[in-house]
Formats: C-alpha cells, sequence, structure tokens
DNA sequence: TTCCTTTCTTATATGGTTAAGGTGAGAAAA
DNA sequence: TTTTCTCACCTTAACCATATAAGAAAGGAA
C-alpha cells in the first residue's frame, strides 16, 4: 500500500511536507507543492482518512447507527430513502458517510460511548432506537453529539437533535379526516409500544377522538409491531365480530394488513370499511385501493440530519429539533360517508 | 475520551500490558489482567477498531460499498435483505460491518484504490456496479479482496468472489414456464443495459425462445432501467398497438409497472395479458393479482457473500464463485392457455 | 551584523500492536 | 552457600499513517 512516506521518498522531502502539502499549509513551496501533487496523482495515493482523523482528533464523518434494523419495520425503503438523504447531506458537506448497525441487544453487551469510541465516531445519527434501549438511556450521559431520528427527548440537550414530523398533529389529522368523513366506529392498528413514534401518533388519534366527542375504547386498540403480518391477524380476528368503519393504521405496511384480512373476509375497502395508513411507503400507492396516508419526507429528513449533526458537533447549532412538514395524500381507501352533503356544498 | 493509557495508568503498569491483556497474550500476569479488565469496565473502556486496525495492520471488518443506490432500481426492499444478510454474517464472524456509498461519477474522481485506502477497507462487498464502472475495471488490477454481488467475472481472479444465482438459467425456466402454458407472443421488460444481472437475464429469456422454435425481435424488447415509471409508460405505448399475451420483466417493479399500464388500459391481467416478474420483491406479493417471480434469498446472498470475503482475505477460499438457489414462485398473473388439457392430464 | 522570510526538517502526538529486552524470584547446579 | 539458569511478568521502543508545533537553514533586506 502506498503512503505519504513513499510520495514523501520521491519527491524527496520529509512526509511533513507531504502531509503539509495536502493540507493547504502556507509553508510549503510553490514548486514542491506542484511536484508532491504529481507524484500523488502518480501514485494514486490520497491521504488515509482513517489515520487523518486520528493524528488531526478530528472527524471528517457522518455515521449513522442504525438500530434493529432486521425487524419487521423496516420491510419498506423508508429507510432507504433516509440513507440516501443523509448520503446527499454528507456529499453537501464534503463528509464520508458510513453505516453501523447494532440492535437492542448488542447494546447490552456494548455501551454507546465503547460503540462510538471503537469506531472513533465523533457524532453520529440514530435511527430506530426505541426508548427501552440502553443506548438511549446512555445518549443523554455522555457528551458524543448526536441526532435522533424520529424521537424527540424529553428535556432539550445541548449536544443532542432530533429530526422528525409532528407525528402526534399528524395522526390527529388523520383520524379528524375519517371523523369529517362521518366515520363514529374507528379501531386503531398501533406499532410497537416502546416506540417513539408510536406513542405520538397513538396521542395524535386520541387527540382527534375527544376533540369530536368520541371515547378511547382500550378494545379497539391493536399492537402489530409494525408488522403486516400481525396487522392482518389482529384486524381478521377482530373483523369477525366486529365490523369498525375505520382503521387507522400507524404505518402503511400495517395498513396493508388489514386491507388483505377485510378483502379476505369479502369485504370491500373503503365500501365496507375504510383504512388509513402512515408514511407514504412505495407500497401505499401500489395497494388495489391505494392507501390514503401521512407522506412524510424521508429523504428530506436524512438530509436535514446530516447537516444538524454537523451544526452540533461544530458548536453551531442554535435549534435542536427539526420539525418537517407532513402531507395528507388523500387516495382510495377512505369512504366519505358525507359525500352528497359535501357535493352540494361545494358546488 | 479514556484511552488505552487512562487504563494503564490506573492500573499501574504499561500501555504494552493492557494492550496484550486484550489481545489474550499469555504473558501477562492473571492477577494483573484481572484488574486491567475490572478497571476497563469501570472505565467503559474498550480498544478503539480504529487504531487497532492501523496498527496491526489488520482489518477487523466487513465493508460493503454500495455504488449507484440512489437510482431507481433500489426502490424496493431486495438490498435491505442483502445488508441483514452481510450484517449477520459478519456477526457469524465477530466482524465489524459498515456500508459505504459512491456511485458511477464519483467513481471516477477517486479510484478503487484510493477509496479503499482512504477508509482502510481491506477487503469489500461490491454491491451495485454497472460493468462500465471504473471500480469494476479496476478492481481485476488492484489485489484488494472483493466479492461482487450478482456479478461474475469472465476469467476467475483469485481475489476477486461473486455470489449470484444463475440469471440466465432462471429467466430461462420463467420464459420456458410461459411457452409452456401457451404463450407464443412474449414481449420482454429489460432494465438497465449496463447491469450484469440484465445482461444475463436478456440471454436467458433468448435461450428459452430459441430452444421453443420462437424468435427473438428487438421490436419486442424494451429498456425500463428496472423503474416501474419507465415500465409503465413502454408497455402502456406497446399495448395500445399490440396485444401480446404475456410481458416478461426483468424484476417485479417493471412488472408492476407494466400490469398498473394494461389495468389502465382495460386489460385484465392474467386473462388479457400475462406477466411475470423477477426477485420476489416484497411487492411481488402485494399487488393485485400477485406476480408470478424468481425467488431469491437477498439475506443468503449477503451471509454468504460475507462468509466468502472473509475466506479471500484468509487466502482460505476455494472456490471464488458461490451460485445459490433460486425457485419460481407461482402466483396469480399468468394465463394458462393450455388448462383444460392439463386438468384433463392431471385427473 | 542583525532581522525577517521562506521553506524545509525534526519531534511529538493520535491509540493502539508487538518484537525485543529487562528484572526478580525461585530452582538447579557448582 | 554461591552461582547460574529458567521462567513468569513486565517495560521499552519501534511501528502503523498521518497531523502539527517548534526548530533550523538559507537567503535577502535593513
Amino acid at each position: 500500500m502506498v503512503s505519504i512516506k513513499d510520495v514523501a521518498k520521491k519527491a524527496g522531502v520529509s512526509v511533513g511536507v507531504v502531509s503539509k502539502a495536502f493540507n493547504n499549509y502556507p509553508d510549503v513551496g510553490k514548486e514542491t507543492r506542484k511536484r508532491i501533487m504529481d507524484i500523488a496523482q502518480e501514485l494514486d495515493y490520497s491521504p488515509n482518512r482513517i489515520a487523518r482523523n486520528l493524528s488531526s482528533k478530528k472527524n471528517s464523518a457522518i455515521s449513522l447507527i442504525s438500530s434493529g434494523f432486521e425487524e419487521n419495520d423496516q420491510k419498506d425503503n423508508n429507510s432507504f430513502e433516509l440513507f440516501k438523504g443523509i448520503y446527499f447531506g454528507s456529499q453537501q458537506l464534503n463528509l464520508d458517510f458510513s453505516i453501523y448497525f447494532t440492535d437492542s441487544f448488542k447494546q447490552q453487551e456494548q455501551s454507546y460511548v465503547q460503540f462510538c469510541r471503537e469506531r472513533n465516531i465523533g457524532g453520529a445519527i440514530l435511527q430506530g432506537i426505541k426508548l427501552d434501549d440502553p443506548f438511549f438511556k446512555e445518549m443523554v450521559d455522555t457528551n458524543v453529539p448526536c441526532v435522533l431520528i424520529d424521537v424527540v427527548m424529553d428535556e432539550p440537550q445541548s449536544c443532542v437533535g432530533s429530526v422528525t414530523i409532528q407525528n402526534r398533529k399528524a395522526t390527529e389529522d388523520l383520524t379528524a379526516y375519517l371523523i369529517e368523513r362521518g366515520h363514529r366506529d374507528i379501531a386503531i392498528m398501533a406499532g410497537t409500544k416502546e416506540a417513539y413514534v408510536n406513542e405520538e401518533r397513538l396521542k395524535g388519534v386520541q387527540d382527534a377522538l375527544l376533540k369530536h366527542g368520541l371515547t378511547f375504547e382500550d378494545k379497539m386498540l391493536f399492537y402489530a409491531d409494525f408488522d403486516d403480518q400481525q396487522a392482518y391477524e389482529k384486524a381478521k380476528t377482530y373483523l369477525k365480530t366486529h365490523r369498525p368503519t375505520a382503521f387507522v393504521c400507524l404505518s402503511d405496511l400495517m395498513a396493508y394488513g388489514v386491507m388483505k384480512a377485510a378483502q379476505e373476509l369479502g369485504l370491500s375497502v373503503p365500501e365496507d370499511v375504510s383504512v388509513v395508513g402512515f408514511d407514504n411507503s412505495m407500497i401505499a400507492g401500489m395497494t388495489t385501493p391505494t392507501i390514503t396516508t401521512i407522506a412524510q419526507d424521508f429523504f428530506e429528513m436524512g438530509r436535514q440530519s446530516a447537516l444538524l449533526l454537523n451544526r452540533i458537533v461544530n458548536g453551531e447549532s442554535k435549534e435542536n429539533e427539526i420539525y418537517l412538514n407532513y402531507e395528507l395524500l388523500e387516495r382510495e381507501s377512505v369512504q366519505d360517508f358525507t359525500n352528497s352533503d359535501r357535493k352540494e356544498h361545494e358546488s
């Protein structure tokens, strides 16, 4: 492997000069600099970032620590969009981007600080951590800068940022959308209890129900781990004995599961039962019928988190919490019981 | 940041002993070792892998270099399964796993060796490289061990491995499956010309056509870049003036696009036109109708590639090319014109 | 002669590994 | 009993690929 030494030797200078040449130090002769650069090109040399980071104690990388990605909620391509966004943001900042994986179990064996130090991670974007994960608890005590995707801390921390949407408000809108269209008997298909977004989204549904004078009943709430199969099974069981007019699903994948259950029982969506999802995953536009959902921009979420992390690391961040916009995407999976009234109203 | 020095100081020994303790050297006293480990635990210390790799000149990581992942063919979750598999394999080997991204453009700016040296990559799994990518050309000359996903070299290289399925044979089976069911007028929706799998899969379709005495005509071949939208558009245009009985699509996503085009034109799938896909992406089981396709195990592909890379790096590899099994998954998107005959035959 | 620039070298640092050398205690040999 | 050997255990120093502060040499200007 060609190293800085080889370049130095060939250029007839010490390694220090080569290093300086690459770091734009002023005390390198113009001709020497050119010679060094030419030789570097010739030898196909470029400085080793790893050694560079080690030596300079700076860090020129955006790291994503993705937790629990082997679980079901990753069946969609949302994470991929997020990756892309972070990649794009890193490019903008001229930083390297790498992804590391962990899971709830591994987190018990190795602490967050250890994980970061082993890999020279000066700051990280964290995705997929649950509220009861060790990393989440440790984060506050350590001062490794980080940005949380879709999790917001109770108390703001100087070195912890968040990028998310107003999940609570979004499901409130979504539920209100159903209520405004005449739905009164609404079942809820929730995800994983330990997920922050699940908590928030659930609160939002309750907010809407209460605001419209409806009651929230536990027997209409199901947890399906953000998994289509589980949602399918729970919905099927429930639909055999009950007939809600709508299902609020806290992810599109679960919405798909619910629709499948309904359709297999001979129910039409949305005529017999309406279904709404969340995320605007790719599948939401591919099912029959297509799913009305909350669209969030995962790419932008990734990009923003890269930029925010960079600001936090450099101590430039003013606002550590970024809320992105979302949009209620009307598609085909909701029945409007007030259809005629509305049409009259519109005309 | 706590380093080996802090542990050494607190334990009252030199850094060398601490290092040796962590690397299971025999010349460390039993009591000293215990003391060091206790202190390490207390200080939340674990060795920095980066510095370790730098110093020992070994490498304890499996790296995935993913190219062109911002393009359309990543809309599905196949890559995710692959990631999971590599992660799993790395865990088995007790190695770290990280992903790096690049694209065709970036590859022109920085050579493969440079990319690897900058990141201390001793060996990499390469995904998504095209036949005309710079990295692909450079790989042969350099001796950085690597494993290619879904690409096989013309001439075997000692430090280049491959993990894939028999793509050519698979599409031959798939096409034969259609022909056996009475299809004669078969259109082909291909992906990206520069992709190795596209080449192979296309050859397989031709193989089947020729073997069954059918001719391969260019006007029935379309390239849609593995993208559903492009496939949709090209299929729609074609279907307005032609009526093939079947479409062989070289990916499920494109199959979805073709089905959508057909359905919008009032054609039923599979009654009016049959469609087959490739990959068994998640969506293939979610569409209406579900898509008959070639199922491949991306998780296993990832796992195997991690194991193979490890063998190549350690010089233990006997066979550098691994072909995984695939399966023709019969679902709902194909019409059997010989249905009645077959039924009689079966009974 | 002194001082200042410019341009280089040297030395030390990063966080570790590892070969080679040193120390002291107990055992074997003289 | 003294000397030598052995062995367990530790330290030292060089190394990985780089950064950077501090020092030094050469040349020109004041």
